[in-house]
DNA sequence: ATGGCTCGTGTAACGAGA
């Protein structure tokens, strides 16, 4: 099965990009962020129509995260439980026998930030969610925007974002933590091109110029991961007229 | 130089993103 992960940077103008990537990249499940339109809003007929399934947690002009998925998701978790959280950034379903998480972790802005506080909490909270996750379920797949850059391979310029949110030893740590869980970053399990990133600014023609971040992610559980048989990032939808910002990351797992 | 684009809101200019 196929799992992608693709932050949208709003769903109203991106929806014509998911449908035509969904054509020439059939995946089994793919996870959205920053929807930014509730649910009321969401375009359930349009994705419908070209053939999935979709479940949501939206909020109007922030956050919001969608499962699409070839099959029916079962067992349809919003949020995470114990953990209470006004922005809607979290959603799970089990698709094909596979738990899938969706995230849209917090930005953060800057170290010095209240956001960067509630980022560092909501991580926290994070770890807890994802061990009962696994403890439960066994086959986890947790894919979303973390908004962390791993290590420096995973940072344009290293030296320049040096301690800035994103890249901050506390976030890396964070992530640290779900590998600790027994998580793999499945993008890491094969190789890969040098500077391969998934976010590029708006700005300064970040993209032509390849300044960039790998801050989305899919984790996999160790029976999961084991089945890995690719890992990639198709920077396809960053070239079309008004991109998101993010472009999706695919990982195939073996049946 | 703390900007630079893009989005939603709402119909000007600002907050947020990363």
């Amino acid at each position: 099965m196929k799992l992608a992960t693709w932050n949208v940077n709003s769903l109203n103008v991106r929806l014509p990009h998911v449908l035509e990537w969904l054509k020439t990249s059939p995946v089994d499940a793919l996870c959205l962020q920053e929807l930014k339109l509730e649910d009321a809003k969401f375009p359930l007929e349009a994705i419908e129509d070209a053939g999935y399934h979709a479940v949501f947690n939206g909020q109007k002009t922030y956050n919001g995260v969608a499962i699409i998925s070839k099959s029916r998701p079962e067992d349809v978790a919003k949020d995470m439980s114990g953990y209470d959280d006004a922005q809607k950034r979290v959603i799970a379903a089990t698709i094909n026998g596979v738990r899938v998480v969706n995230v849209y972790v917090v930005n953060g802005q800057s170290l010095d930030s209240d956001k960067y506080q509630y980022k560092m909490a909501w991580l926290a909270a994070l770890r807890g969610y994802m061990a009962n996750t696994i403890a439960t379920y066994g086959d986890v797949a947790l894919l979303g925007d973390y908004n962390i850059a791993p290590g420096d391979r995973d940072v344009h310029d290293p030296k320049a974002w040096e301690g800035q949110v994103l890249v901050s030893a506390p976030e890396r740590e964070h992530f640290q933590a779900l590998i600790d869980l027994g998580l793999t970053d499945s993008f890491r399990q094969f190789d890969q091109a040098e500077k391969s990133f998934t976010w590029w600014d708006y700005r300064m023609n970040g993209f032509k110029r390849n300044l960039g971040l790998r801050i989305d992610h899919i984790l996999l559980t160790k029976a999961l991961s084991a089945r890995a048989v690719s890992s990639m990032i198709d920077v396809e939808p960053r070239k079309l007229e008004r991109p998101s910002d993010h472009t999706p990351v695919i990982t195939e797992i073996e049946n």
